[in-house]
DNA sequence: CTACGACTTCAAGCCGGCTTGAGGTCAAGA
DNA sequence: TCTTGACCTCAAGCCGGCTTGAAGTCGTAG
């Protein structure tokens, strides 16, 4: 049952770190994380120590969620919601991110096509052994210069 | 100018890690570090404890850079050249992990195509500030789920 | 009063794939 | 002989984004 002692002197959306961890579909591990990387304001503490956030908090860390998912670094979160003056509206701000991280994209793509593109190759390949497909790989044009590869999609 | 001592009880072809790792296009640490798992099989030994390989070395790393390079991992690669009987053709090796690595690539293609939309919403998005983008946001159907962004391309 | 869960801090660990550093040896040219 | 550079081993560090553990406090229900 909700504490009345607690909840007296603020308004009803007092929330603990766990429950605005639960709406923001995080770990209170993480949102203290965010705060100590500086990505949310330190959080306001009860009496007894404990972080009190308000129903906006949920809002500001289901952007930083929705950032990460699509590709932000928690630097570039950073900037995004305090690296420009505050009348800066949100559109500015998104866009220089968004359009590098669009050209990160598209490099992305040309690579997972020729990954495609030579795991088709391989697994039907006709190579008696790996030597054997070793030295046509090496003779043969690289499927993929000199890049690394992207890190599989974890989750 | 080389020496006789060293090079006289066996061919032509006798490399030193600095060598090998040059031709295959990696560095020494890490042709020791592919040795250490398992990738590659202890190299012998000079007589001054200097690690020598053939030529056959090189192709041996660069097929596991053209495997890496299609994005497979260290363990997987281990796999393909150490966990079939030996007379397995490469083609029986590959096709398998090639199997499952494709359709890990489908997945992020997916992911990438949604990455892309949300991207380019957002950066000609009209917002006044990021907390009423946030409240569109996630009131809104979240652009990528709950799935962690693939890593952007470094390299 | 006690027990329990959720919270607090701080430090350390984890993942993969190496790289780097310290401290020493080997090989070859001048 | 001396110097230089490539090699050796072993341990530790790095990257990002957290998670985990230890040790302690807070808040509430029974």
């Amino acid at each position: 049952m909700r504490s009345w002692t607690r909840m007296r002197d603020t308004d009803d959306t007092e929330l603990e770190i766990g429950e605005v961890a639960r709406r923001a579909g995080l770990r209170p591990s993480a949102v203290r994380y965010y705060e100590e990387r500086g990505l949310i304001e330190p959080a306001r503490r009860s009496s007894g120590g404990r972080r009190v956030y308000g129903a906006e908090a949920v809002e500001r860390l289901g952007l930083i969620a929705f950032a990460k998912s699509i590709g932000f670094s928690l630097d570039e979160i950073r900037n995004l919601l305090f690296g420009f003056p505050d009348e800066t509206p949100a559109g500015a701000r998104w866009s220089g991110l968004a359009q590098s991280k669009l050209a990160e994209l598209d490099a992305m793509s040309q690579r997972l096509e020729i990954m495609r593109a030579a795991l088709h190759r391989i697994s039907h390949c006709g190579c008696e052994d790996l030597d054997q497909c070793a030295r046509r790989i090496t003779s043969t044009a690289p499927a993929a210069p000199r890049s690394s590869p992207p890190t599989p999609v974890r989750g």
